[in-house]
DNA sequence: AAAGTCACTGTAAGCGCTTACATTAATAAT
DNA sequence: ATTATTAATGTAAGCGCTTACAGTGACTTT
């Protein structure tokens, strides 16, 4: 067998084109090529076009890794969000990512299924990765996690609630204060007997604001917050479902069943159906996020807008600035106005 | 200033601890810090005892692109799936994440909005970034991307669709089979007026085997297929109202409007409610997918349900396996079926 | 007691880049 | 023509790990 053809088959064989490769079929030092890549104008025209005809012959792409060690510097950005199953944070995701596109960033997601440990296990994957910074939801972690995110120098932005006196700064809005504000309305609307589905409150303050939301209204309305014992399930349809059904069947049946976001909801709405009761003149149901859902269902729920495109460009805007000025991030309080549509009634008789 | 504090500052000021800080803290070599965190065993259990304990203090975490370079595995894949922003890939994609967390890799998702180019963006990012293999929707891309893969050696699997003769190996169903067969069930409850609302047709096999599948069953049925013309427009409730509105505007009204997935029906159900249609008595709408949202609106659809967790696990497994018994990937072709419910009625009167 | 085993541990060579610094060539200034 | 200045390029030192290979003792084995 021909040397030739042995050496082609080896090359043939062999792992991706490195720069030196590239250097070697361009004529010039890695550093050249390394500057074509990164500083095009550094370089002389005549030697781009060199470099540039070999990287595309070789169909050269630079290794990330190797970029990584040398310079620090990925131009990626993690987020981590309780889960992607329903389309509570995909609209506000999407914008941040327009955001970073624009910025000349990546974002890279994983979701945790709203698990304290599989989130902690997502931070270190994602830093260890070399994310410049991370998107988070909610304030609620370990302390122990912060001081390693200090530690490692990694910029974080917290997303969907606002919080000055948190430890990392966050862009959202005020969800005790939304759902307060939804519940005022309610309330005032004459309901009395009232219930709430929550998601765990337990690692979730978005929640756990909202049920304080409700009480606080409650309290303002001179009725007894600790009255109110939210039922918590998981966030999906069916549980929202069958925590509704529930509810209806205790001795003292709600007039309004506060949910702690949409999907809860629209199993509410759902329950009901199963139950043959109509909404809203049997029974009321209130949602929170207003997803592109609230308004496919009948009745349409009144719910809280949640201004989620908004929120996802400034994050990004944000986080960016945080990183490349090297700065603290400025936390800002975005409104969440309530929505009133169909799913609510005005209660006549009783008290 | 005592020379001790201005140490301990300078510590204190630096870096991220490294492999070799804690094999100096530990006293011993790095190699035998490194043996620690990736084969335990291999090591005495005092001196094991003492890394570990090096490495709390510090709070060492591996560096991972130095760990890349040097061992070559990420035990990382990379999905990208064309949107987040519904929920049509996320229950897959969680099964998937949840199949691939059991066998030690972690998953990262990037989506593309529908676009081929930010979808090959987005290949090369996640091989760059060292992802072990791949997970892509559908089979429509450039040759000179799955070139690029190949030569990066990078395994890929196909999913939500099948397609035994595509160059890479898939994981899915016969979308058009399966469009098919809910069509003929529709034709053969009497409908000749068949009207489609599709996605973008253009690089979505998935779209356009589906709408094959309606002609099919038309042609089966002794009618033109070639009278079929969809409309195309973005997956989206908004968008399926608004082309089913248009659709309802045509001198012929449709008694049938098949949809390309179910948010598209979904939508046409509520540019029916806009309109004062009755479902199914004015018109019937069918959708694609079995998400949770067709069993939240009513009346319920009338879809193919899609076995997202099973496609989802298997595609774990088998991309796994692909990687690490290094040989080609089997293409499974997993079941479709049509669900029927309340979305589709029997034409009476005309023909 | 000398040689052979074996189980740990250490040494050091990369992995593919970036970049500070050195070198060279070309142009301008004297 | 000679030197100073500048622009383009090259040289080589890491970045933080893994791992082949080379010790180093403590035991066996004969």
């Amino acid at each position: 067998m021909p040397r030739e053809t042995w050496k082609l088959e080896m090359t043939d064989t062999q792992s991706p084109p490195t720069l030196d490769d590239v250097a070697r079929v361009a004529r010039v030092s890695t550093a050249t090529v390394s500057r074509c890549i990164n500083d095009p104008q550094m370089v002389t025209e005549p030697t781009r076009e060199r470099v540039d005809a070999a990287i595309k012959a070789l169909g050269y792409t630079p290794n990330f890794a190797a970029r990584f060690m040398a310079a620090k510097r990925t131009f990626t950005i993690g987020a981590i969000i309780p889960t992607m199953e329903n389309a509570i944070f995909a609209r506000g995701l999407q914008a941040f990512q327009e955001g970073l596109h624009d910025r000349g960033y990546t974002l890279l997601v994983s979701s945790s299924a709203y698990k304290a440990e599989t989130e902690e296990e997502q931070i270190r994957t994602l830093v260890a990765r070399g994310a410049d910074g991370l998107l988070l939801i909610g304030h609620d972690r370990s302390q122990a996690i912060y001081d390693y995110l200090d530690r490692q120098r990694v910029p974080v932005l917290v997303a969907w609630t606002y919080d000055e006196t948190a430890r990392a700064p966050s862009i959202g809005f005020d969800n005790r204060a939304a759902m307060r504000a939804l519940a005022e309305k309610v309330i005032a609307m004459g309901h009395r007997r009232i219930a709430m589905i929550s998601g765990a409150s337990r690692q979730n303050d978005r929640a756990r604001m909202r049920i304080a939301g409700v009480r606080d209204a409650m309290a303002a309305h001179g009725l007894d917050p600790a009255s109110l014992i939210p039922v918590e399930v998981p966030y999906g349809v069916k549980e929202g479902a069958a925590a509704f059904v529930d509810l209806m069947g205790a001795a003292e049946k709600p007039s309004i069943v506060f949910c702690g976001n949409d999907v809860l909801a629209v199993g509410a709405l759902r329950g009901a159906r199963q139950l043959g009761l109509h909404v809203p003149d049997d029974v009321s149901i209130t949602g929170f996020d207003d997803l592109e859902l609230a308004q496919v269902v009948s009745p349409e729920l009144t719910t809280v807008h949640v201004p989620h495109r908004k929120m996802g460009m400034m994050a990004a805007e944000e986080l960016v600035g945080m990183i490349e000025e090297k700065r603290q991030g400025v936390s800002q309080n975005l409104d969440a106005n309530v929505v009133q549509r169909a799913s609510v009634g005005v209660v006549s008789s009783d008290g």
